[in-house]
DNA sequence: TACTTCATTGCAAACCTTTGCAGCACCACG
DNA sequence: CGTGGTGCTGCAAAGGTTTGCAATGAAGTA
């Protein structure tokens, strides 16, 4: 085992005896159907057991099994939450505010990574389906159908895509793109590019559209380059052909990627943003302690994971999935409803744009370093629209 | 909803019929006994009969609902994985390598963070507790007591702490932090400052102990600061106290309070390594990414998850918890195996520290950038220990 | 006093699966 | 022909909990 240290130490422990509802009625002289209602329904066992029963549980170190009572009543109050990379600054946020809006709702959270890999996707949403009460799918790569397919299965929100008939909650990364392009433009660039991410991406062809309309109406030639790998390494690794490319801009796919690409131009002694200017998405804290700092489209993150918690919750209370009755009964579908939401996004202007070739000098040549005219003031706090907002 | 865009569509969908073990029996002509063998022990059903129940679970969709069966067989193949702070870029890689360990013996794995917060920690044990066969506890913020007492609930596996009489995955912080120190004074530096951490954290007790026991032996002045928030704002806030201090070279609990100070120190117009040296503990991404670049103690997280998940599922295995027997039985404690594995830490010199007041002129006064005179060849990688090294 | 109402509790079925045991048919062997 | 074995299947209990229904007793009402 080389350098591992490694000691071992065999010890007689008290083993995990598990303690039952069945062990706290023995203890406190009820029947079990007591027990239960003391922890589920309080109001219906006389104060004077509620308490006895409470103390004996106590005592015992009783913990109600919530895989057992969920096999019951259809309800494990939990939720699942598939990401797919973890390691990306840009979910962390999203996944926090997530918990900490279930948690307020007696909820918990599990969060599974899948590496970017489709097939990892859909095992996990099989994996978690009988054990949460419904999934938050963010920034999904499988197919529009298999989402739809496994939404029988478990209720599904869908966060970053657009699904026809299922919950969403999208940024509207269009209007971001839009707005970096007409940035650029208006800091006099003309030839652009734009570093797409994964091809199966909703947000990638999102931005493509948009950005494509936007170069157009503002005189400006875009180029696309893709699909990457929406890494750090997958923006460095094309910075070469950034540079033959001869564009004075480009717009990232997110943030991780501008930061790679910038490093690699650095490596090639290529300078942003005096000779390329450079424009991320997300807003990633990490967009703030790089050299230069990123100009980036700042998406809701936080509101994100929010919303779709309470999406979630809101669908799912509504239609308690153990329908009691068996085979016989109406096998209708359940009147469903569901909303997509759209969360504003925002340029944040740093140091990573400056003048391009066609820049008006109407003004002294502006120094390059330092905000930008547009900065809005503070580090550009998104008007993130509050997740309470859901229609019915 | 001020800017947010809602639109809402109610649709009749399929609803989610569950449909269970009973239907296919049903669909197939067999008895229940027949199906739940043909998906837990092939083996044992004639070939006709298991493709025509196959076929069947196909057609309408059948899965296996993992929590009831949990409930006899007394395992969940799910593991938890409990940590402090997802945000923090150390526990991604550590969560990929368990996640990516545990597929391969057929364990999911469901991820939640605590936000630092002691209560959040016990209370998700709880929950987690009969819904996986064991938990990951990395880098607790809780009392050793109380981890002791819920690891009778369910097994434990902790890791960046020492618990005795539990199954631990240690990293060599205090090897780390000597290194770190080691390095300072040979630089010339003489005046320290330790950044600590989180007061309940093992590894800040750790660091503390190790860091003042090399700076004496060193003759250098070692100066505790903190505790302190493990964050990048946490660093920033002390940049004026270390200032203050008058100290020459700081270590930093990680990477992510050393972050900080460099920002801090920056914007007070303290040039690093110039006029502060720091050091940091962790290698996370963002390390390399920084301008300086830091210097740091790397820990293998990769391999600690993967060890950790070792660890967890050959305690696991050799004691199944749901013991069919009840009650009359013997309570007696199961014999139960803990081991400690410490991993290696290595220091990586990058370019966050120079030379200080007491450097030889040996050599006609190095450049305090680039790689210092100690830098091994590459990035530093780290010699870390595969994880696979268990002792029974 | 007789009847209704209410609060409290017990009973037993149900949720979905696994698994020890037993039954059955069939074959081979002596 | 009897015996034993084998391969497959069914039966029923078990796991921990919830919950509709019924039973009990007490209090309130006429």
């Amino acid at each position: 085992m080389g350098d591992t240290c490694v000691t071992a130490t065999t010890s007689d422990e008290g083993a995990a005896v598990p303690v039952t509802i069945r062990d706290v009625a023995r203890a406190s002289g009820v029947h079990i159907s007591t027990v239960s209602r003391t922890f589920s329904a309080p109001h219906l066992v006389n104060p004077e057991t509620r308490v006895r029963v409470l103390a004996c549980a106590e005592d015992l170190g009783y913990r109600p099994n919530r895989a057992a009572r969920a096999l019951i009543t259809g309800r494990t109050h939990n939720i699942g939450l598939i990401i797919a990379d973890i390691a990306n600054p840009f979910f962390p946020p999203l996944i926090k505010a997530a918990e900490s809006q279930a948690r307020h709702r007696d909820y918990h959270v599990f969060v599974a990574d899948t590496n970017e890999d489709p097939t990892a996707e859909e095992e996990l949403v099989h994996a978690l389906a009988k054990q949460v009460d419904g999934v938050l799918l963010c920034s999904p790569r499988m197919s529009n159908s298999l989402i739809e397919q496994l939404s029988r299965e478990v209720p599904l929100v869908v966060v970053n895509r657009q699904v026809t008939g299922l919950p969403c909650v999208l940024m509207d990364v269009g209007q971001g793109a839009r707005s970096a392009i007409e940035h650029l433009v208006g800091l006099g660039h003309r030839s652009i590019a734009l570093l797409g991410g994964p091809r199966s991406s909703w947000t990638n062809r999102e931005m493509r559209r948009a950005a494509g309309a936007a170069a157009r109406a503002g005189g400006a030639e875009l180029t696309m380059l893709g699909p990457n790998a929406p890494t750090e390494v997958g923006g460095s690794a094309v910075a070469e052909q950034v540079r033959r490319s001869g564009v004075s801009a480009v717009l990232a796919y997110n943030d991780l990627m501008a930061i790679g690409l910038i490093e690699g131009l650095d490596a090639l002694g290529v300078r942003v943003p005096q000779e390329v200017s450079v424009v991320g998405v997300d807003d990633i804290t990490l967009s703030r302690l790089t050299r230069p700092k990123l100009t980036t489209v700042a998406t809701p993150t936080g509101a994100a994971g929010r919303t779709a918690v309470d999406m979630l919750l809101q669908q799912d209370i509504e239609s308690p999935r153990g329908a009691r009755g068996s085979g016989a009964g109406t096998a209708l579908g359940v009147r469903r409803t569901t909303a997509q939401v759209m969360l504003q996004t925002d340029l944040v202007i740093r140091d990573s744009t400056g003048p391009g070739p066609y820049a008006r000098p109407a003004r002294p040549l502006a120094a390059p370093r330092g905000p930008g005219p547009h900065c809005p003031a503070g580090p550009g706090i998104p008007t993130a629209a509050t997740g309470d907002a859901v229609a019915s």
